[in-house]
RNA sequence: GCCAGCGUAGCUCAGUUGGUAGAGCUACUGAUUUGUAAUCAGUGGGUCGGGGGUUCGAAUCCCUCCGCUGGCUCCA
């Protein structure tokens, strides 16, 4: 007798070794058809598997992310199987799942995305076969047997251990892997290949370049079309593309992976600037500036020269050499050394909208996401150990009023030491403690890089994550062991004696123009009232009504608004949709009757228009909305 | 840097087997003077990313460089 026990408790009794399939089905022919793989005793088995002892099993249906994942997996055995169909000579390396959905790096002629029509049909036929997915143990001899003429497979072979080795076999198809699958191809119903690309075998550039292809697959035709639907969403957001439209920025040949910022851009640059110096200067920063080109011997002293000479732009001039700042501490370090520092004035905390300069690879250039020159909102925070947990507790707090302000979630990220590193366990312990302390007081949860930090120290990093549920790594708290002792920085303690500060680096925005991408991909271009480059369109109905709109404009800008005037010939319907394209939140338009009146007619960007507001009505609430920087357009006129 | 794809007017894109470059929008000009998402007409605009080659002839084929996109790697 074996007994079963179900995750709700209840017991099932098979006189044989039942395989999973039937215990699914002694609960429920329905339930059975959703499930795809079962857990016995916390172990990830196939439906086919006999269940021979008593123990606890838990299936794994189609509802599951387990069985989304495990589905995948089975997705890209069926693309291998088709690509095999199509090209006999490719040779297989390996296939997982991923965020999104599977690639599998094949050792294969280069292929473009014109294949993939091929691939896919070929995918259908074999989804259509339901092939049943079977579990085969062999012993390595045989594995290296089967896959003799598969030089991937015979290294990942040889690395496993001796002992039984799984393949999984669908028709004519066998592959190494360790399971589990979906009982039969027929469950990979929905698929998309979706991109190839080149990857090398291990991820070492000396190694074969392989074609790696990505695919994505669900259990239904409707969710694919969702994350269809989703990946056109993303690309109509895409920053570069709204930049254009909005004329925000651009990129020129003269100047690769260096955005070149347009006066609507630099409106709102100046908007995100102005916001964050108002809450730096609340929380006690003060702000400097320091030169971005710098000597060679300060970069040989602060590290960067041997570490990271490589990425740096250097010049030589007047014989001497020079490079420009890829990093604005050791500016700062300059800055701090140059008087000396009581106790008393710790904590000192320092600012800089340091401009900094990176030779990037060429391959990684993306838009204002990977640039070579830009801005850091960079600030170095000197103090005592004694300080350390409430200056980063401090910091995150001023991390989430900034981040709210744009409706931007957050979730928190240790790393601590890793192998290669400077300092002793006791300065490292004593860092890491300190980081904690700050977590724990500031109470959200945060997960754990172990020996993910920087070799100088452990960090906390925030991940933001946007209207498309978008993770980006943002700002960053990281705890510096290594540059105070390098510029031989001091303070002088009560005992009248030099002491080693503690410094941190930490960003908010982390690179400007990445934090200004992500707010247009956030935003869609629909920025709030506070931060739009144009806040306030303003539409004469006719041209003798220029002047009068001119008159509101100039008023309104005197307030510190930004307004534009369409004083072109053309109809009212006509600059009405220009201005919605534009995504001006505010619309006002300029008749006899308003001019008659002294009020507005103001059309919000949702479509609402109200009549007959009283001018310095309008300015009032609209000022009151700016400074409160709301995210809504709701006013109460 | 590596692999693949791409580069045609300010923008979005056509351009068939090589035969002197097109559209829509924008811009400009004129007419129109408009009450909440496109008024009409006209005009201008491109050494087809740069250079080299093949050819009687190249946007189209080849080489090379530059740039962009997607990945890989990288982000000390």
């Amino acid at each position: 007798m074996i007994n079963i026990t179900l995750p709700d408790g209840s017991l099932k009794q098979f006189e044989h070794a039942p395989a999973g399939f039937e215990v699914a089905q002694s609960i429920s022919e329905g339930f059975a058809r959703n499930c795809v793989a079962m857990e016995i005793d916390g172990l990830k088995r196939d439906l086919a598997a006999r269940i021979d002892s008593d123990s606890s099993v838990r299936f794994i249906t189609i509802k599951d992310e387990e069985g989304l994942e495990i589905m995948r997996h089975s997705a890209a055995h069926v693309m291998a199987q088709a690509i095999l169909r199509i090209y006999p000579d490719a040779k297989l390396t390996i296939g997982p799942v991923v965020e999104d959905g599977f690639y599998y790096d094949i050792d294969m002629e280069p292929i473009s995305e014109e294949a993939f029509d091929r691939i896919e049909a070929e995918m259908k036929k074999i989804v259509k076969e339901k092939l049943p997915i079977q579990r085969q143990e062999v012993s390595k001899a045989e594995a290296l047997a089967e896959y003799a003429g598969e030089p991937y497979k015979l290294e990942m072979i040889n690395a496993l251990e001796d002992g039984t080795i799984s393949l999984y076999r669908q028709g004519d198809f066998a592959d190494l892997c360790r399971g589990p699958h979906v009982p039969n191809t027929g469950f990979v119903k929905a698929f998309k290949l979706m991109k190839v690309s080149g990857a090398y075998w291990r991820a070492d550039q000396n190694n074969a370049q392989l074609q790696r292809i990505y695919g994505t697959a669900y259990f239904d035709k409707k969710e694919l079309k969702a994350y269809l639907t989703f990946i056109e969403e993303a690309r109509k957001r895409n920053h570069r593309r709204i930049g254009t439209a909005l004329d925000l920025f651009s990129f020129h040949d003269e100047a690769p992976g260096m955005p070149f910022f347009h006066p609507k851009g630099m409106a709102m640059w100046n908007a995100l600037l102005d916001y964050w110096r108002e809450e730096h200067r609340a929380d006690g920063y003060v702000e400097t500036k320091t030169p971005i080109m710098l000597q060679r011997k300060l970069w040989e002293r602060s590290g960067h020269w041997e570490n990271y000479r490589e990425n740096m732009y250097t010049a030589k001039i007047d014989e001497v050499d020079y490079a420009i700042k890829p990093m604005n501490c050791p500016g700062g370090m300059l800055l701090f050394g140059r008087k000396h520092h009581s106790y008393r004035d710790l904590p000192l905390r320092a600012g800089e909208i340091g401009l900094v300069h990176r030779h990037e690879l060429s391959g990684v250039l993306n838009g204002l996401f990977r640039v070579r020159a830009f801005h850091q909102d960079d600030a170095h925070i000197f103090m005592t150990p004694d300080q350390i947990q409430d200056e980063i507790l401090g910091v995150l707090k001023l991390v989430e009023r900034i981040y709210s302000t744009f409706g931007l979630g957050f979730h928190l990220e240790l790393s601590t030491r890793p192998e290669k590193s400077i300092g002793n366990d006791e300065q490292w312990a004593m860092a890491t403690n300190g980081l904690e302390a700050a977590l724990k007081a500031y109470g959200a949860e945060y997960k754990v890089n172990e020996g993910d930090g920087a070799f100088y120290g452990p960090k906390i990093d925030i991940h933001i994550k946007d209207a498309l549920g978008r993770t980006w790594q943002c700002g960053t708290v990281q705890l510096d062991m290594s540059l105070p002792e390098r510029f031989d920085l001091t303070y002088i303690g009560r005992d009248n004696e030099r002491h080693r500060p503690i410094m941190i680096h930490r960003v908010v925005y982390g690179s400007i123009e990445r934090f200004f991408g992500i707010l247009v991909e956030h935003f869609a271009g629909q920025f709030p009232l506070w931060l739009a480059p144009v806040q306030v369109g303003i539409l004469p109905i006719n041209d003798d009504l220029i002047p009068f709109a001119d008159e509101v404009s100039a008023r309104l800008e005197r307030s510190g608004l930004r307004t534009e005037v369409d004083n072109r010939s053309e109809s009212l319907n006509r600059k009405v949709r220009d201005a919605q394209l534009a995504k001006i939140p505010l619309i006002l338009t300029c008749g006899a009757k308003e001019k008659e009146a002294g009020t507005v007619s103001v059309r919000t960007l949702d479509g609402q228009v109200r009549h007959g507001i009283p001018m310095a009505l309008f300015e009032e609430k609209v000022l009151e909305h700016i400074r409160k920087r709301r995210l809504d357009l709701e006013f109460d006129w």
